[in-house]
DNA sequence: CCGTTATACTTTGCCACACAAAGTTCTTTT
DNA sequence: AAAAGAACTTTGTGTGGCAAAGTATAACGG
């Protein structure tokens, strides 16, 4: 079934969260991606990582002034799976729709 | 953010596999769903039981021939959350197809 | 009648993972 | 000099997925 095909880096929700609010807004720093999320920073850092191991983010390090502050973005390669999850994802979510039954 | 309200039973990719499908056919049989999965039996009965015990999936032990024949089915309230969860999802793809920029 | 096969599990063992909480480094602000 | 903020890392703990093997019941084949 498709449903196995979805990439299960992606598929973990925190970083669905994170994945998808790249897409929207091409690039977000720690701080937003912490409040929009509502994770701890640790527990976002952890997740931030899996996805620049895996190639799927890009970690930009700069400063406000003189404060540190790192954004993030989807590299081309995260950019490309991330689309074909939500295709899929669409694809399973129109065949679930069709042809129900009962109740 | 609204993806950590996904349903995190139904978040997990073989259930989700098996609640779509039985959202679908209104009622599968443990065979069917496992050459439809491609899992092996007891990972497939691990997962058919935290359903049940959740409430969300039904169990009828009958018979065909006299073979034993387990068939599965959505309860009320499994059939409501799954709705919830495909629901919240399709507004996450939607965001996500929106407003795209860049790439 | 006895070994094999099928169904539907349960049990065992293992590794990965999510998460919280606390610690760390560097720097800025007061 | 002290406190606070950014962005982590480390530690600890519990949960979870998965494969593989074991189990109970019953049918089938020779």
């Amino acid at each position: 079934m498709e449903i196995l095909d979805l990439d299960p880096i992606i598929h973990e929700r925190v970083r669905l969260g994170i994945m998808t609010l790249l897409l929207q807004a091409g690039e977000l720093d720690f701080q937003t991606l912490k409040r929009e999320l509502g994770v701890t920073d640790g527990n976002l850092a952890q997740h931030l990582r899996v996805l620049e191991e895996h190639g799927l983010i890009r970690v930009h390090k700069a400063f406000a002034g003189r404060r540190p502050r790192t954004t993030y973005a989807l590299t081309p390669e995260g950019h490309r799976r991330l689309q074909v999850y939500l295709d899929r994802l669409a694809r399973i979510l129109k065949s679930a729709r069709r042809k129900r039954g009962s109740i």
